[in-house]
DNA sequence: GCATGATCATGC
DNA sequence: GCATGATCATGC
């Protein structure tokens, strides 16, 4: 039967193309399987071979790896990768001491065959039906970006971090967290504090940008980079180079460079495009897209401060009471984000573009402050206990963490006005409200000032 | 003066 | 019409 992994890639890719139109049923998924299930059937059913835990790739004469992967359709009729894509495992103890031509990722993943089947909400996962069939090779440029990637992930293993790696160190390979439970901890070389257990992973909006190419025909997202500037310099070092002769400069002095007349708050933004050479607003280039990188201005003040805390989006009451913190938006926000920091300093009245910095927020904080706000605002939405007092303007105090709570991250209102409410899931036992005036969470500006250095 | 609540402006 | 980025207004 395993003779079946030595098919070569025509014959592969032949039989893979039979499975277009197919839905789960017809591999006789009984919805027995696991999450993983459905990859496994395919393995069993269509290329009938045994399931294997292999360090090498399914199948070892074409050097090809089998993936099936779900995506969805949004609301807009857009389309969406719904996870990201779990490879094989990262034994720390065995990785750090690898190059990445001689890594278990590039060992088994360098062609990856990958079937997507569309998920549909309410439909039976019997009925899900495999619509595409991609045989992935690496595209140079993200190549290169892959290769930096995998070096974040190892200097941390060597830097004995393994317990801090995040999903949002890195831009298109991630490792992301594996296991039953989050008491799948592992030993790492470098130190003795146990780390999850992470898999090497494509990062969702990777794998968003390869539904989209391979489903509509909609044009390639426009880079930033080439892959020849992505070779002797990393991505950070790369931009930085790009944005360094504009360090110093006014705004004033940036418009008129740039001929940009506008008032718009998000000149910020179009004016770092026109640094980079890019025609469209830098969170629409591709690699901001692909790696999910959000830019975002900061003004510094003469007196060294920053005026306002940074806002996210607003939550939904219902689904905040409903939702654990591990599977929390909040959380999933953090966990996936990569932020670009555009800092202006305020010198003479006049605003300075001074510097950027990448940053994505620490595991030890997102767990610990960020969880701890989180959780606390879940208490009080869930007990009705909101409004704590109403002035005489109708104005309404909360009882929710405020900016003095922990200094990494508060609750306060996010709306077009008060009359912008979500539903509440309990009501207000002082204003007998069932809905309340949008609220979000929000950076502590001197938290974003001690980011920022 | 700062924390907190409320609101504005813009773009998709 | 709403999400998002950003700023204003009130009152302790």
């Amino acid at each position: 039967m395993d003779k079946n992994r030595e098919l070569t890639k025509e014959e592969i890719l032949k039989k893979a193309d039979t499975a277009i139109g197919k839905n789960f049923e017809y591999y006789n998924y009984s919805g027995q399987h696991n999450k993983g299930g459905f990859g496994q059937i395919i393995e069993e059913e269509l290329f009938e071979y045994k399931a294997n835990s292999d360090s090498g790739p399914d199948f070892s004469n074409a050097n090809i790896e089998l993936k099936v992967t779900p995506y969805k359709e949004n609301k807009n009729g857009t389309f969406s990768s719904k996870e990201r894509l779990v490879l094989n495992i990262i034994n720390y103890m065995k990785e750090h001491n690898k190059d990445f031509y001689t890594s278990s990722f590039w060992n088994k993943n360098q062609h990856l065959l990958i079937l997507f089947y569309k998920y549909v909400s309410g439909l039976k996962k019997k009925d899900f039906v495999i619509t595409h069939k991609l045989l992935y090779d690496y595209p140079e440029e993200d190549f290169e970006i892959i290769k930096q990637d995998w070096h974040i992930i190892i200097n941390k293993i060597r830097a004995g971090l393994a317990h801090e790696i995040s999903e949002a160190d890195t831009l298109y390979l991630a490792a992301c967290t594996k296991g039953v439970n989050s008491r799948s901890m592992r030993k790492q070389p470098f130190s003795s504090i146990l780390a999850k257990q992470r898999a090497y992973s494509f990062k969702q909006s990777y794998m968003t940008q390869l539904v989209r190419q391979l489903l509509s025909s909609k044009q390639e997202l426009e880079p930033i980079l080439t892959s020849e500037e992505l070779r002797t310099n990393t991505f950070e070092e790369a931009i930085n180079s790009k944005l360094t002769p504009y360090f110093g400069k006014s705004e004033a002095e940036l418009c008129s460079i740039f001929n940009l007349e506008t008032k718009a708050k998000s000149k910020y933004a179009l004016l770092i495009s026109r640094m980079l050479k890019i025609n469209n607003n830098l969170s629409h280039s591709k690699e901001f897209i692909m790696a999910n990188i959000t830019p975002k201005t900061i003004r510094v003040e003469e007196n060294g401060k920053i005026k306002e805390h940074m806002s996210f989006p607003a939550f939904n009451y219902k689904k905040i009471v409903s939702t654990s913190w591990i599977k929390s938006n909040l959380r999933n926000l953090f966990e996936t984000t990569k932020f670009m920091f555009i800092v202006f300093q305020k010198k003479d009245g006049e605003y300075y573009f001074e510097k950027i910095k990448f940053w994505n927020m620490p595991l030890s904080v997102l767990d610990n402050q960020v969880k701890e706000t989180w959780l606390r605002t879940k208490e009080i939405i869930s007990s009705g206990d909101i409004v704590k007092s109403v002035s005489a303007k109708g104005i309404r105090r909360t009882n929710f963490p405020g900016s003095r709570y922990n200094h990494v991250c508060h609750v306060r209102p996010h709306a077009i006005n008060s009359s912008d409410t979500y539903k509440l899931p309990v009501a207000d036992k002082k204003t007998n409200a069932n809905e309340y005036t949008k609220h979000c969470f929000w950076l502590d500006k001197d938290y974003i000032l001690e980011i920022i250095g």
